[in-house]
DNA sequence: GCAGGAACTGCAAACGTTTGTATGACAACT
DNA sequence: AGTTGTCATACAAACGTTTGCAGTTCCTGC
């Protein structure tokens, strides 16, 4: 380990003729003065190969720091060893991955893939109409699965897609008997615990804010809508782009409308409830004392905003788990079911509680 | 464009027998009645061969969404189009990706890297003692380039991969004469700014909160030393371990230890600024009434903490673009020098400004 | 002493591209 | 008309692995 040079037995200088750079599986079987083949097995450490001969390869190899090149590797065994993390941009113009809810999901699914020995490629996708920005993806043969972080608007794609390439794996919303494997939260029973939850601490009129054309985000709102109605208490509806810079003015604007009636604001996500959460302390109304607020998500920085952030719980480092998890499966030929994990309330400091 | 089918010319259906799924350049070669030589560069778009022919095989590919095999393209190219993003681990022992720093900058590099036509491949790295874990990543012919986010304690090692690998460029500090290319906050500068607005504010005792074992903190840390001695105000330095659950715990109990004394914080990165915070709350501490506080980063979450943050600004995003371009300069061959930006006060709310 | 296995190792054929060179056709110039 | 040149395409050699198959050696049991 140690030393090297100085030991006597090594070519480390000088030995038969320059012996330059070791770049290929040639090269070091003839330095080891075998066949390519056998230094293969060697190196895989398969057990085909005499234990001594292997350890010997494995040694040479070492000392001069080679590696076998992925790429014919791959090209060879028809495995790459990267996963696919695809960001779909979807409706959203802003062409960022910089979103805290899908970095937060990121860096747990990258951390699951790197475990069980993956790679990650990460792709920001930004679709076109057409099913081009995924297939792009799936069929170029760099990658043995894919895992789709959100589906935007884009379900019908991702269907067609998963039809005939089936390692594949979203995060997002489950509908009655589609073909792909989806991990997400209950939308619509969080949109409605979020809902129940203002109305039970006093809210008389809400709103919700956010962009509902997404799928995920649209169920948040007509869960939270159709507990409303059954309340009998009035609820609006305020679309908020998720261009961060544009949203501060946008629910600056949707506040000064609605100004005096509001008193209960369901967020579509945490983001966005830090944004209004700021905005209505620039306003001078109290949280939770004049408006009540709540997010979705639960990221990390819900539990820094002041007050604290009254939350729905996304379970997100186990939806990351679970869709390697189900990926792996999916690898493996077997089949895959699709999960719907339950909302959680966090009742922190910007609702009234219970 | 638009019909294909109906034409005559072409074989969607029922040709010569049943042409089965098009898989490689010869089954594209063989159905136009070409060599798969001219099918490639056609695909490729060079004008060496005939337009129309070249169309005529663009169409046909499109038609059975045909895509060549990347492994192959990238093995007899020797360009791979994928930038490996690496995150060194180094002295921390949580596995963790999470860190909103990471994933801020890790956003910045993608986005700019997909600009620029390069896949990203992403690697959390531990450091084991050697320098294997770059060298597994850069010698792989895997990647065409590494960008590094953040040296950790891998000074040397990164030195030692740099001397004989180019294509490296890494997020952090630069050291007079060294070879790696870095791109990074003036940190010394940084520290040193914070501790002379304290002190400018009024603060009479500081603390500095973070651990020191990482290169750029611990240059934050002698510039915010050096400046309170020259000022002669006392100043203590408090480690603070990045594993966040850890971090609460332990600023509790420095700041329960320094209780009466301190008057002014600096925190080593926003993330812990927002910990601090949040615990001074809880203690009844006014900020900025009785504690100042400064972060570190200028994150987008700095600005939606009760009170906004006063940070030192690093510019992420401008850094992410710049260790690109200087990648791309690396990659083609010419040099990239280091870039060592400055840092810049934002003063909001949590110090008495000035 | 010999057949029948084990246990290793070498050989060579893929994997699916890209690309340098050769070939053929055809136009243009002398 | 012969030569030169251009253009378009075909041919075939890489790129560096992995892996099925076929040897080779050596041992075991009869």
């Amino acid at each position: 380990m140690g030393h090297e040079n100085g030991g006597g037995s090594n070519n480390s200088s000088g030995d038969s003729g320059a012996t330059g750079p070791v770049r290929t599986l040639a090269d070091l079987a003839r330095l080891a003065g075998v066949s390519t083949g056998t230094v293969s097995r060697a190196l895989a450490g398969k057990s085909l190969v005499n234990a001594e001969t292997r350890e010997r390869i494995q040694a040479l190899a070492r000392e001069h720091g080679f590696r076998p090149n992925q790429m014919a590797s791959k090209l060879r065994s028809k495995r790459t060893g990267v996963i696919g993390v695809v960001i779909p941009l979807g409706h959203e113009k802003r062409q960022h991955i910089s979103d805290p809810f899908f970095l937060t999901l990121l860096g747990w699914l990258a951390d699951e893939l790197t475990e069980s020995g993956y790679d990650v490629m990460l792709s920001r996708a930004i679709p076109d109409g057409t099913s081009d920005w995924l297939e792009r993806i799936t069929g170029s043969g760099m990658v043995d699965g894919v895992l789709l972080i959100g589906q935007s608007d884009q379900f019908e794609v991702i269907e067609a897609v998963a039809s005939h390439y089936r390692p594949l794996v979203a995060w997002g919303a489950y509908r009655e008997g589609q073909v792909h494997c989806a991990v997400g939260t209950d939308n619509i029973a969080g949109g409605r615990i979020a809902a129940e939850h203002l109305i039970a601490s006093g809210a008389r009129s809400l709103a919700f804010m956010g962009e509902t054309k997404g799928i995920e985000i649209n169920e948040r709102w007509r869960g939270a809508e159709a507990a409303a109605q059954e309340a009998g208490v009035p609820i609006m509806r305020i679309p908020i782009s998720l261009a961060s810079d544009d949203m501060a003015r946008q629910i600056a604007e949707a506040a000064q409308a609605a100004n005096r009636e509001l008193d209960g604001i369901i967020a579509a996500s945490d983001l966005i409830a830090m944004n209004v959460l700021r905005c209505l302390h620039e306003k001078g109304r109290a949280v939770p004392g004049d408006v009540q607020v709540i997010g979705f998500d639960d990221l990390p920085l819900a539990s820094m905003t002041m007050p604290p952030l009254t939350t729905i719980r996304q379970e997100i480092a186990g939806g990351a788990k679970a869709m390697v998890e189900k990926l792996k499966a999916l690898l493996e030929g077997n089949p895959a079911e699709s999960m719907k994990m339950a909302p959680r309330l966090v009742v922190r400091g910007t609702t009234k509680g219970a």
